[in-house]
DNA sequence: CTTTTCAGATGACGTTGTCACCTCAACCAC
DNA sequence: GTGGTTGAGGTGACAACGTCATCTGAAAAG
């Protein structure tokens, strides 16, 4: 016997868990609602109970990835079998490692809010909360920042934290688009990596 | 009295100026072809006389802005009342000034390729020839390798090019999505660069 | 002048996100 | 138990979009 509540929780991670699916393979261009619907064993309007419209239905699907590399990145700094660079390239290696497209979302905005959004602003104040995607995104640059600090100071951390991120994010979006094996670079995700931690911590 | 490949020459530039106004102002969503068509005075199946499909006039656009920054920052170059590190910091800033929908363009890659590209790649052999986005791209990244030849020597500006490129591009998505000025990190995108060409150069 | 060419207009089609409305089984108070 | 409520899911409909086939008219070519 299933529950209401139950099969509605399912259904929802059925949702995401199609969503990030066809994003990985297919590319933006692939996650439709009505396909999302029917991987997940219901139809297009289905959706519309769990998620306020494919944005909020996108943005959860990263709140969900920010918090799994979360925990990966945590993962990491508790191995007590690695030295501290050797944390600190691990958890950069997190975030390479996220495929393109999924990748490519954790960074992504929805447009303009919807009208349930709005209305929902609009009763509970403009300072509702921010958005699950966003707080989900600052924990794992909290863990970073820890692993950060761990080589180079809690004084630096922020301040090389920001710029490893950064760089390592650059370094992501340059990889997924294929710039950096052509002739001109000649270089690769890992060997730029190696060379920023070696600037900053050697 | 007009002829008629002024006309269309006119049309076309018309299609382009649309379409980068479009973007820039509200985002990819905003770039419909009828609203890109009505812009430039056309109706929406005009642009299909220019353009292949909607990716090809966002291709164009993006070789269009490739070659405006390539152009800036060989001015930059040229200009002797700058020092080699004030060079690369403009040639940096020459990206980091892009407006945000416009700077994703640039880096976009177009999903498959479209009935009328397969046939001409299939009739003018496989080789047809790359992306006119790409070669603009390229170019752009000779320009800013010549800059940091200046600085750090004919030897690592290889290495350190793709170095400064990539979290250059970092920097810019992170600060595109609002993520610099937080009060988790509390800096910016000049102070990430400064910081950057001060490791590489000083 | 006749014919060809081609930029542009127009109608149509399939797909998509979204909403209003309907259904029906799980839940709850009594 | 029983009757009313709730809420997940299905369905029809609509507007907007990219795209194509077809038509038109004027510039170019002969």
């Amino acid at each position: 016997m299933v529950t209401r509540a139950e099969s509605a929780a399912a259904t929802r991670r059925a949702l995401l868990d199609a969503a990030a699916s066809l994003l990985d393979a297919g590319g933006p261009e692939a996650v439709t609602l009505r396909e999302v619907g029917a991987r997940a064993g219901v139809t297009r309007g289905a959706p519309y109970r769990h998620f306020a419209d494919k944005d909020s239905l996108l943005t959860a699907v990263a709140a969900q990835t920010w918090e799994r590399l979360t925990d990966d990145v945590h993962a990491i700094r508790a191995d007590p079998s690695r030295s501290a660079e050797e944390k600190l390239r691990g958890a950069l290696g997190v975030l390479l490692h996220v495929g393109p497209h999924l990748y490519q979302l954790l960074f992504w905005q929805p447009g303009r809010l919807n009208r349930l959004e709005r209305l929902h602003r609009q009763v509970c104040g403009p300072e509702g909360d921010p958005d699950a995607a966003s707080r989900a995104a600052e924990r794992f640059q909290d863990e970073l920042l820890a692993v950060v600090a761990d080589v180079v100071g809690e004084k630096d951390a922020r301040h090389y934290g920001a710029l490893l991120l950064t760089s390592a994010h650059g370094i992501a979006g340059m990889e997924h688009s294929g710039q950096l094996g052509t002739d001109k670079w000649q270089t690769t995700a890992d060997a730029l990596v190696d060379t920023l931690i070696r600037m900053i911590a050697g």
